[in-house]
DNA sequence: GTAACATATATGTCACGACATATAAGGAGT
DNA sequence: ACTCCTTATATGTCGTGACATATATGTTAC
């Protein structure tokens, strides 16, 4: 097998195993990996137009994740409303229940990446990091993640 | 943000990107990402035990792969048989069509991973390959991809 | 004021991944 | 022969990803 398809293998293995890992750790928070990335983001930035949100989730690319948002909202997490100046736009903010949510969650991931951190101890990311960032940096996934990384440099300011 | 959700984020829009593509330029030969790496196993290795297909499945993890393969034999390219050995097992074979399939995935596969092997030039990918596959070797898709060597090993010797 | 174009979001549809459950068949033990 | 357990596969269900289409609203040009 040439190195090329080992690593699209290993890639879809490592996606799948850690949403696996991911989706049994929230179910216990009631809420799917796609819906934790929203509550996380809106937790970080709110007020966001539905738009907004949907160009910082890399679970969802490039639409407007209305369906994510609809279930948040039946959760009663997520509050809707829409906005003064453009009533095109949706604007989204956590409910105290959706902000507490989102601090669990937090918590979840921070123990995930811990555990990430230390399988990762030995090996050179760096370059890994760089390559894959330069693979996917024009595609929509990529380029949420990088709207992403500028928001909370932005938030950090 | 911090290393290990960074490194959570690319390879997730790694996948989803790569995901994309191969959609993409399976579109026009009338198959799925998952439909080919089925129709890919089952050229290299036919005939298979569906569940033995589902042990090399890394798109499809740990379940029996039946709707997939429901779908390859509705559009004419695998068919089934019963085992006379064990009335449960569902033997699969390709048809005519499906081998034909077959070589052009693999085409479209190839021309894919010389993009991914010009992209990774300069980019020591041997030590990430090998902490993902610590990553993922007790997950049921990193089995999968195992399973997968060790047959590709078995059929050349 | 109206038409055309652009934008924001909602919905339809299909394939699928994943978990749970159901059914049929095979094997072992008595 | 019968029971119990195991195995192989099929199906139900939910959430989702992705593409296409629809609807409502906003902006620009005339």
């Amino acid at each position: 097998m040439r190195t090329a398809e080992k690593l699209r293998y290993l890639i879809l293995a490592a996606q799948r195993e850690g949403n696996r890992q991911l989706t049994a750790s929230l179910s216990e928070l009631g809420v799917t990996p796609a819906q934790s990335e929203a509550l996380r983001i809106l937790a970080d930035h709110a007020p966001l137009a539905l738009g907004e949100l949907g160009d910082m989730l890399v679970c969802d690319t490039g639409t407007s994740p209305s369906r994510i948002v609809d279930r948040l909202v039946a959760n009663g997490l997520v509050q809707k409303t829409t906005s003064a100046q453009d009533r095109r736009q949706v604007r989204l903010t956590l409910t105290a229940a959706g902000q507490d949510k989102a601090q669990h969650i937090a918590e979840v991931e921070s123990q995930l990446y811990d555990v990430l951190d230390q399988a990762s101890e030995g090996t050179a990311l760096d370059g890994f990091l760089a390559f894959l960032h330069a693979l996917t940096q024009q595609s929509p996934a990529g380029r949420a993640l990088d709207n992403r990384l500028a928001a909370e440099e932005h938030r950090r300011n």
